[in-house]
DNA sequence: ATTCTTTTTGATATAGCTTATCAATTTCAA
DNA sequence: TTGAAATTGATAAGCTATATCAAAAAGAAT
């Protein structure tokens, strides 16, 4: 049994209910996405270049946006580039970002969760989504 | 007496403390983004090209964040093409998006942001800024 | 008012990130 | 094995924002 087998099911799934075929790409860009936390298509690009020289790098694009799509991977828009957050493993949750070092800390609060249904519902909003980062710095780099 | 003087005169002072001009085109675009409470640099431009048509989007650009230094405005990214948020008359807030129709509404929760101090300082962090922004559909937009 | 230095402007090129295009290749069901 | 449908990789294109640079404007000093 395969180290991402579950994840691998969720893909095939997928794809399988929307007619799209399961390629050596898809599982190797898997693969990969599965060891991070978040990355960049870039990143992943460099990455995979050493196992693989000719994956494009449109293919990258392509397929994080899929596992998007099959509930593997969520896009986030921290700084110039999209991180794709792995969220195969977890529910929801928002950022501290550093703006020191780049590290990034996830965090979940009902708290803020709850108040924030409060604000949507006295406006007369009902949510769909919403983006809560916290920029600022780290304790190693404060010192 | 104008009916920005106030504003004005905020531009001109941090134009003084910078060794930076006071020209025709920051006066007219300083008054176009007074009369606004969001708006981008492509907006302001069709808007203003009625009154000077030789405006260049460069210059939108660069007024609209030279406002951004001296306090009057905040860069907000908020969709595809960043929005300029005249806080010139008003402190920290953040925002409600309705997906439906691109209604923008302002809050400020005092809850909230006292829960995101308390997060960064039980992982370590400083927080320098936060970005929250809930989107969702509005009421006229519901039904 | 004129001169002169510095800043600004407008047109346009360029950058940076992501998606679109399309011929060649691969998948996979029949 | 065959063949229709999807995918891939190379690259062009899209889109927003900034960089470049010669010409124009601002404004202090004369
Ligand atoms: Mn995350
Ligand atoms: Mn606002
Ligand atoms: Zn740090
Ligand atoms: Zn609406």
């Amino acid at each position: 049994m395969s180290k991402h087998a579950k994840e691998m099911g969720i893909l095939k799934e997928h794809l399988g209910k929307h007619q799209l075929k399961f390629t050596r790409q898809r599982e190797l860009i898997l693969d990969a996405f599965l060891k991070q936390e978040h990355i960049t298509a870039e990143e992943m690009y460099h990455q995979l270049a050493r196992r693989d020289p000719h994956l494009g790098l449109a293919t990258i694009y392509r397929t994080l946006n899929l596992f998007c799509e099959a509930g593997l991977a969520q896009a986030r828009h921290f700084g110039t580039q999209t991180q794709y957050d792995n969220v195969s493993h977890k529910g929801h949750h928002d950022h501290l970002i550093c703006t020191g070092c780049g590290k990034i800390v996830e965090f979940e609060n009902c708290d803020i969760e709850r108040l924030q249904e409060e604000v949507a519902t006295q406006n007369g909003f009902t949510i769909t989504t919403h983006r809560l980062e916290l920029y600022g710095l780290c304790s190693r780099c404060r010192h």
